[in-house]
RNA sequence: GGGCAGAUUCCCGAGUGGCCAAAGGGGACAGACUGUAAAUCUGCUGCAAAUUGCUUCGGUGGUUCGAAUCCACCUCUGCCCA
């Protein structure tokens, strides 16, 4: 199976530039490509590690992968799937999280031996003249025509700055300098880049007379048709400061049932075959494709230390038995009980179990707390540090969230 | 630069002098049912020393016994004109 076939039968592309082209130069390795990757976070998250996937899996059938980041497109803020301005960064963050993207993706692609680079646009977008910018590149643009982009069509009727409209503009005089420079022959990213990379390809051919290629992956949606990957505290990130790995494998072993055959397919490397015979599971079977899932991702992300620590730990909350070592732990000190012993809301406000005592104090009364698999009912309930014994105490809020509280 | 419309709690959105911690919906959280799923039903959703108190309706002042609501100025956003 060529790579092209594999990466459509794992659902992964929407759209192309021209499909012969571009079946013909990644199944051959002839590919030069680049992602770009705004810096808006210090941390990667769950969409960006789609893109990850995608490079990684290019570089090994022999394409070279460059990884853009936005340090300069950063400063403008993309208008793509947004329906209200973006917040401006200042230099210092975009440096910031420029810093942090490179670290965290060095961990999946391989860049020794410029098998692949990383670049950042701040180098050369940061010294553009306007004037030349508008007279050599502006003059290819027809602004009639960017209008009719779906990307700006929304923003239109919400309002849209000049600013976000040259991100556009930007993003497409990356794909011109790296052509340039690095013979970079291709672009990927998400389907809601679509219209951006166009407008690279488009530069290309009216500047330099020559054809470069786009391709868009799909956005990875759950049934619902909403975006995968964020939480009520936000993102799924791939930096275990921000989401631990026990965190990041519960997210996936709690996926929707519908949607897990498609994470697997898009995510994981797990050979097809392996994965079309999952097709029809379901009930008891289907949820054991969770777990599969989640390992899977966690050994991708953190490591197979770190997803068996999470497996285990997972088994040990919901399946009862197991080593209980590796549970998201809450260590108190003789600090915390200076005033006395703590009462059940304080430990659940300490845990981050809640976000504040009248949020615990509802819990309570709701009958979701329970402290080693007693339920709490009484919001007057105390501990002293001695409570929480050698070993510690597990603090349950609902069903799927735990603390183990420990006093060192 | 001129005219008009608007800014309400996590989001959308009601409220136009006391009955407002603020309708309704969404989301989130909890309970029941389940498979750590979905759907459904119920509760709940500013903070706290909790039948009470405190802080919130873009900002600052003002009118009033009393302001999300009225007035002035300011900031921001959209629309129309230039």
């Amino acid at each position: 199976m060529t790579l092209y076939d594999e990466l459509t039968a794992r659902g992964l592309i929407a759209q192309v530039t021209d499909e012969e082209e571009i079946k013909d130069l990644i199944n051959n390795g002839k590919a030069t490509f680049y992602i770009g990757f705004d810096p808006t976070a210090d941390s990667l998250h769950v969409g960006h590690f789609m893109a990850l996937c995608l490079m990684k899996r290019l570089q090994m059938a022999g394409n070279r992968p460059i990884a853009l980041i936005g340090g300069g497109t950063g400063m403008i803020g993309d208008p793509s799937g947004r329906t209200d301005m973006r917040q401006m960064m200042t230099p210092e963050t975009i440096q910031h999280n420029c810093d942090c993207f490179k670290k965290q993706m060095s961990r999946f692609i391989d860049f020794s031996n410029d098998k692949a680079l990383m670049v950042n646009n701040a180098d050369w977008l940061m010294d553009l003249n306007y004037i030349d910018v508008l007279r050599e590149v502006g003059a290819h643009f027809s602004v009639n025509r960017m209008l009719t982009a779906e990307c700006y069509k929304q923003r239109l009727e919400k309002g849209l700055s000049f600013l976000e409209f040259n991100y556009m503009i930007m993003q497409s005089y990356d794909f011109y300098s790296l052509f340039q420079k690095y013979g970079c022959n291709m672009q990927f990213g998400g389907d809601d880049q679509w219209s951006n990379m166009l407008g690279g390809t488009e530069l290309i051919r009216r500047k330099l007379g020559k054809d470069a290629y786009a391709m868009t992956i799909n956005l990875l949606l759950n049934s619902e048709g909403k975006k995968m990957g964020k939480t009520q505290s936000g993102a799924v990130w791939l930096d275990p400061e921000k989401t631990s790995p026990f965190e990041f494998f519960q997210y996936w072993r709690n996926v929707a049932d519908a949607d897990v055959l498609n994470c697997i397919r898009m995510l994981t490397f797990l050979p097809l075959a392996e994965i079309d015979a999952m097709n029809d599971w379901e009930g008891a079977q289907l949820n054991q494709a969770k777990e599969i899932l989640a390992f899977e991702l966690t050994k991708l992300v953190h490591g197979e230390e770190e997803a068996e620590k999470a497996k285990t730990a997972s088994h040990a909350l919901f399946a009862g038995g197991g080593d209980l070592a590796h549970m998201p732990t809450t260590e108190l000190s003789d600090a915390d009980f200076a005033d006395g012993p703590m009462d059940i809301l304080a430990v659940l406000v300490r845990t981050e179990l809640a976000s504040s005592r009248s949020d615990a104090r509802r819990a309570v009364e709701q009958g979701g707390i329970s402290v080693a698999d007693q339920k709490i009912t009484d919001i007057k309930t105390t501990y002293d540090a001695s409570s929480f014994g050698a070993d510690g105490l597990i603090v349950k809020r609902g069903k799927k969230k735990f603390v183990k509280v420990i006093v060192k």
